[in-house]
DNA sequence: TAACAAAACTAACACTTGTTAGTTTAAATT
DNA sequence: AATTTAAACTAACAAGTGTTAGTTTTGTTA
C-alpha cells in the first residue's frame, strides 16, 4: 500500500520543519522539495497550519494512548517506568521528525490544534505523575520531589531526536539499555 | 547605573522571542512592546540578527566559562557535577529568557554567530565529557555508555527554564536540592 | 541661549508570505 | 473513444517582512 500524496507532503513537511522550523519554510519550499509549485500542494491540504497540526497529533495521540494502556496493566511502577522509556525510544526511531517538530514548534499551532495538543499532553504527564505518586506509595522510588522527576524524566525523554540525529552510529541496542539504567538509577556508582 | 536603550531592546526581545520564537516576532512588534516606531529601533541596533546574537552568545560566554574554571579545579568529579548542576540553576534563575531563546532559536543564528555559538557548545560538551570521564577512571561513576550519560544530564540542564516557567511556587532550595540527587543518584530506592 | 548629540519620527523600498481563482495536463474509468 | 477525476499549472491578491534615507523632536552640555 503506497503513500497518498498528502502523506508525502506531511511527511516532507515534518522534515523540513524539523530542520529549519515551522516558520521558516514558507509554502514554497516545501512545494520546491516535492518538485511542484506552492499553489498545488492546496489540491492535498487546505493549509500549512492543518500539516503541523496533524505532524503533531499524529505522535502526541500515540503516546497518549500507550501511557493509558500501561497506567491500567498490573505492574510495578518501576517496571512501567521501564516500558514508557522504551515506548519512547521506539517512537523517537519511528517518527524522529514529527517528534522534533513536536517539540520545537508545538508553540506555532492555533486554536483548536494547539488545544487538542495540550490537552494529550496534560493526560500524558499526569498519568506518568501518577506511575510514580504510586511508586513512592508502594515504597520503591525515592522520596524526591515529584514536579522535578516529572520534569527532568520526561524532559529527556522527549528530546531523544536530538540524540538521534547526532549518534546514529552508537547502537540502538545500548540506548535501551543504559537510558533506564541512567533514569532510574542514576550515574554514580553506590 | 540604569540600562541602556540597546540592553532594554535586547531584554524585551528576549521575552517576546521565548514567548513566540524568533521568526514569529517581527521588528514592528518589538518596537511596539517598547512604545516606539520598528525604525528607531535601528538607533540602537544593526540588525534583527545582531539582537538574537547577542542574547545567545552572553548565556553560552557565561556557561563556557564557568565549566573552564570548574574543569581545572582540584574537586572529585561528583563535586565537579554538583557545581556544574548549582551553575545551572543560577544562570536560568538570572536569564530565563535569555536561556530559552537559546535553545529555542540558535537554529536562527547566521554565518558568524552560529558559528560561535556551535563552538563554545562544542567547547561545553567537551569538557563536561572529560569529566565524566574522569569520574569512569576513578571509579566513582558507573560503566554506563558516556554519550547516554552526557546527553541525559545536559538536556535537563539545559531546558530548566520550562521548569520555572511553569512552577514559580515552587522553592528554588528544592531544586537545589533534588535535582543533583535525581540526576546523579537516580530515581529508585536501593 | 546656542550647539550638539541622542533618539524618536514619517515614508518608502524591494521582497516574501499564505492563499485563491481559474485553467491545463495526465491518468484512470466507463 | 469519451468521460471523469486527480493533480499539476499560471497569475494574482493583500498583507507583512527587514531595512534605509531623511527629518523632526527631545534632552544635555558649552
Amino acid at each position: 500500500m503506497s503513500l497518498t500524496r498528502k502523506q508525502e507532503i506531511i511527511i516532507t513537511a515534518s522534515r523540513l520543519f524539523k530542520e529549519r522550523g515551522y516558520n521558516a519554510i514558507s509554502m514554497r519550499d516545501l512545494a520546491a522539495e516535492m518538485g511542484i509549485k506552492a499553489a498545488s500542494l492546496y489540491n492535498h491540504i487546505s493549509s500549512k497550519q492543518e500539516i503541523l497540526g496533524l505532524i503533531i497529533l499524529k505522535v502526541s495521540e500515540e503516546f497518549t494512548q500507550h501511557i493509558n494502556t500501561i497506567y491500567l496493566d498490573e505492574l510495578s511502577s518501576i517496571k512501567k517506568l521501564e516500558a514508557i522509556i522504551q515506548n519512547h525510544i521506539e517512537i523517537t526511531l519511528k517518527y524522529t521528525h514529527h517528534l522534533a517538530c513536536m517539540n520545537n514548534d508545538w508553540i506555532h499551532l492555533e486554536d483548536e490544534y494547539k488545544q487538542r495538543y495540550l490537552n494529550l499532553r496534560n493526560e500524558y504527564e499526569s498519568k506518568f505523575r501518577q506511575i510514580l505518586q504510586q511508586g513512592k506509595d508502594e515504597g520503591e522510588l525515592k522520596d524526591i520531589d515529584l514536579e522535578i522527576v516529572v520534569f527532568s524524566v520526561l524532559t529527556t525523554l522527549r528530546t531523544l531526536h536530538i540524540w538521534y540525529a547526532k549518534k546514529t552510529s552508537i547502537q540502538v541496542a545500548t540506548l535501551q539499555q543504559d537510558l533506564p539504567k541512567t533514569l532510574l538509577y542514576g550515574i554514580v556508582k553506590s
